[in-house]
DNA sequence: TCAAAAGTGTTATGATTACACCCATGG
DNA sequence: CCATGGGTGTAATCATAACACTTTTGA
């Protein structure tokens, strides 16, 4: 089925540049990796990809995903189109990005070097091609907005996790230092939380306690969209 | 410049549709117009157009905007970008949805007359084509959201408007009533109207007095992203 | 036994909500 | 003179913010 007036129309290429975050030992981080193809070869930049013919948006992202990290199923949400005339040299490409959070405990260190991928802190990114850096820090200001609302951040811990490794990751996030009685207070006042029998060894010496999403509760939220919205995350300070 | 990883690529057609909201008599409303080539021609749909050479996303979206309003300067942002394989049955066309708002007093009934466009409530929209019916409900969705932490429902109104106008403009959008009060009091905090001399005739006996902003400190909160937060708009219910 | 991190409650402040009457004017 | 919509204040409740000591245990 064609057309002649959509058939005239200008067709630009249709990229998709993935901000993946991870946190661990206390840091925010994102993954990059170096281009592979010129110009620009050997630059730091996102993940990146065309989308192909007969895939939705959130397909391509997914592949693209898929392609960098060995993982299906990473949680991911677009956050907005990049469509400066010059932003990539060589042709007009209109690029879409999503960013995605994956949990510490799920790469691999092999996957990571086969890809010439690598992690940085976000506080201190190497030199990016094109507007890389400018996806990276308007997705971050949309975590750190998101994670007011929403438990965004838990994404990024793994399967059971102590208050104080939480606190640290939303400390990450906002790269602010919260009073800890009030955010305990405030975390398992959304009942989203179960403490489990078991502690953590290694860390301290008195041990925290681990604790798990009520797996449901936390769906039904996601699912609903509901906000359990810490209103304020300006714990102190 | 080109390249023949670039070359190989998947082209597909992008579009943009814009989300025009306007107020009037106490009704938020989207303008809508119908279709001109097949498929569909003669649809209610969004004002549309595709991407051109050479133009950034922001300058053509300001043109589909043009084009359908006569207007320039028009304040308009990104929502988002639809992407299903099959969302136009005719080809793969990926659209980039703009939302903008328009004062009441600024469009001309012989434009859109020219146009065949017409405003509807946003309560009884007519049947749409494609997914443009979505669009408007998240677009609508992000102006609720917004109007929390903006002054962004201001670009609706008139230059000089009253406080019960206001809030009519509030209660369109949240679809809620709110105490006279309390919405007052938290307008009047955030110390960006001024009370002129004048008051309103013909609207009721004893009159409402006109406010208008003052015009640097909105250009400055504007500018700085900087949210004066009406914290919660759930005024009495 | 001590150092290091985990855990716990209360009070003061500020924001939000609920609520009812008087005012000015045109008809 | 009265009907209509405009304008105003206060008290109760709730959320947030500030703040310091005790507990556990490995070394």
């Amino acid at each position: 089925m064609s057309n002649l007036y959509y058939e005239s129309a200008y067709r630009p290429l249709l990229a998709l540049d993935c901000v993946i975050f991870g946190y661990e030992k206390g840091t925010l981080k994102v993954l990059l990796s170096r281009r592979k193809q010129d110009p620009y070869k050997g630059a730091w930049g996102l993940a990146t990809g065309f989308l192909h013919a007969g895939e939705s948006l959130d397909e391509a992202a997914s592949r693209v995903l898929k392609k960098q990290t060995g993982l299906d199923n990473i949680y991911m949400e677009q956050l907005s189109i990049f469509g400066e005339v010059d932003r990539d040299p060589t042709d007009r490409v209109v690029s879409i990005v999503y960013y995605a959070l994956v949990k510490a405990d799920l790469y691999d260190q092999a996957v990571l070097e086969d890809k010439q991928a690598a992690w940085f802190p976000i506080t201190d990114l190497p030199r990016l091609m094109f507007d890389h850096e400018d996806m990276i820090q308007k997705s971050w200001g949309k975590l750190r907005r998101k994670s007011r609302y929403q438990p965004i951040g838990f994404e990024l811990l793994a399967e059971k996790f102590t208050l104080p490794e939480l606190q640290s990751l939303y400390e990450a996030i906002h790269q602010k230092q919260f009073d800890k009685r009030n955010f305990r207070k405030k975390i398992l006042a959304t009942n989203l939380l179960i403490k489990l029998d078991e502690k953590q060894k290694g860390v301290s010496k008195k041990g925290a306690y681990y604790y798990t999403f009520i797996p449901d509760k936390y769906d039904e939220l996601v699912q609903a969209g509901f906000n359990f919205e810490l209103k304020s995350m300006a714990f102190g300070q």
